[in-house]
DNA sequence: GACTAACCGAGACGGTACGTCCCGTCTTAAG
DNA sequence: CTTAAGACGGGACGTACCGTCTCGGTTAGTC
């Protein structure tokens, strides 16, 4: 029985956290500011979320850009609009600071890993997992390749370079990543020599 | 005059330091704790160390084992190798907590991230930078690829399965991806078709 | 409709508060604990008390032991008598627990003083008033005497040794105090010296 | 080691107790607001105090006017002297409210109670004890009188009409009590009858 | 060898945020 | 139409750490 939980106070509290996330950053986000923004007390945001790396995840994916899957007749076509669109996304410091803040608290709750897995990283995995699907039919990857490392070799290098060596995320990484991939993924099928 | 910085009692926070990472994580690393762990007070910490990040930086650099670069004659036997290795060494639960940290304080903190970058990351990069440049010489990588993203072909995969995916982090992925590097670092001299 | 199930709740929520007050006194009690007790929701229990002061001080009312005016012949007995028995219930920890948190709440709130004076105080009072104008009817008390002094001086040095300093309150004391009321109601008949 | 406790921070925040006390009552004191207007952090009021009633204990001790013991050669003079301006002493708001709230604290916090019938009972009885033995020595005092209960005789009917009954407390109480006693101390001493 | 400035441990200081509890009000579903 | 259940905005709790600031006590280099 009871008062069923509102809703509207839970998308006051995601938008509140959001607007924090983006001015202050992640780990400079409080719990506090979140419900004072949101007119909402402390103990509602923690009914509705549980905690700050739950509230910040579920922020998170409520924005993430729903990334479309492009399908241009072949594999160089597809990787590269990817890619494109994939790199100009990630090239943005609040997202710099709300991923790696929840890189921080996943490891080591494998409950919240999980679900940033499952909500953020798999999705994404999947729709380049398709592109080399068609690759294969297409005779443009070869078929016993590993389409999970094929996938990582992808997602790895911008991940690596967003959070980690900072180096430039362009348009002309974008390119030159894709041409590699779709060498390293046709080459399998020939005789190496 | 005065009297010197002691640099045992500077081993004795890192060391303090380090065991509070593995045990808790350094998310639930709290300078107190480490003062209290080393015998030291906390203003001592703050000496040395400045801020908690910089002292895990420093406690993380301190331990980084420095792995050799193989030198085998072939870009096949430098990458297998030195991949497995890296993967092994990567595949620990102590450092992923303490990267994950890390790389949430880095976002947003210009200088430490530099330093991070200076000290963990560029001399990662320059050694396999060195084992591409070989392999130009030796013909087995083509002379126009692009270095940094070759290089970041193999450090992006690693970094990203260790801190963000969760994939697996064994000897057959080690391989699988040496392998299609190899394969990605020659086709550039061929041409397409 | 449903008034009758009014009364009961109303009992219900009565006992309950009673129970959490013998548990953990008056400080500790909260309306949240009455109301699951009583099997109530909590705005049952506002719209019946509508306070936890005023709903400690109903539960004690509804349960103070009314104590019976004895009438012996003479005041040393009946004074000797009732002391007897008003000790013996001022000697417990619950009372003391529920006065003492009703007086905190009394002081600043006149009128829950006023009611705890009407419905606890008050009627008390009255009742030691007819005990001395029977006194001074049989010529045992001084006809100019100052009824409310003579009262406060029964009354004081109970509840004053109860809350305050702690003294005991055992038969030896209760005997004591009758006779020392006694002579001093007597006294003000005749010259002094 | 370590730093000491500064007794000029002490100061300040018994300082702001007393004024928060003054406006707001015990029961709506809160060690945030104290803590605040001590310009203190609210861990220093716990180190130094403990909790909240210590905090109002000391705070009531301190400020406590010492009321000296007056000697003017008779039981009466002495008694009427001492309870005019104990009466007038107790007749206010502040105190009332400050002694109400610790009321309902002591009872169940025997350590606390102790604390305030040490520091703020046990003298003012014995001063009290003072002036009875003087009457002793005198022959105003019945040498086998309950010197315990004559001092009960007279703070409990203050106590009672401060805090319970909400009766004058004006000097025509005083004298009326103070004459009371007075005989009642007396007449011990004389066969009933 | 005695001085003395800097370092050391310890820990108190003013703060901020935590996550919890309870307040008194409001909403929903069931009887 | 009244209940119970319980979510709501709010406020204080007592705790944990933050980074800074005294404290004595302990080393080293200079005089």
């Amino acid at each position: 029985m009871g008062r069923k939980k509102s809703e509207q106070c839970r998308l006051a509290i995601l938008d509140a956290a959001r607007s924090v996330m983006e001015e202050r950053g992640y780990l400079d986000m409080s719990i506090e500011e979140v419900a004072c923004r949101a007119k909402a007390g402390k103990q509602t945001v923690y009914r509705h979320f549980g905690s700050k790396p739950r509230l910040a995840l579920e922020a998170f994916v409520a924005k993430a850009s729903r990334l479309e899957l492009p399908d241009t007749g072949s594999l160089a076509g597809d990787l590269g609009s990817y890619l494109a669109t994939l790199v100009e996304v990630m090239n943005s410091p609040h997202k710099r600071s709300m991923l790696g803040g929840l890189l921080a608290e996943i490891q080591g709750d494998s409950e919240l890993g999980d679900a940033f897995r499952q909500g953020v990283i798999e999705a994404k995995r999947t729709a380049l997992r398709t592109v080399f699907q068609r690759g294969i039919a297409r005779g443009e990857v070869a078929p016993d390749a590993d389409l999970e490392v094929l996938v990582d070799l992808v997602y790895g290098p911008v991940w690596y370079r967003m959070l980690i060596s900072g180096g430039r995320l362009d348009p002309s990484f974008a390119e030159t990543l894709a041409d590699t991939v779709v060498l390293a993924a046709r080459r399998a099928m020939e005789p190496v020599g």
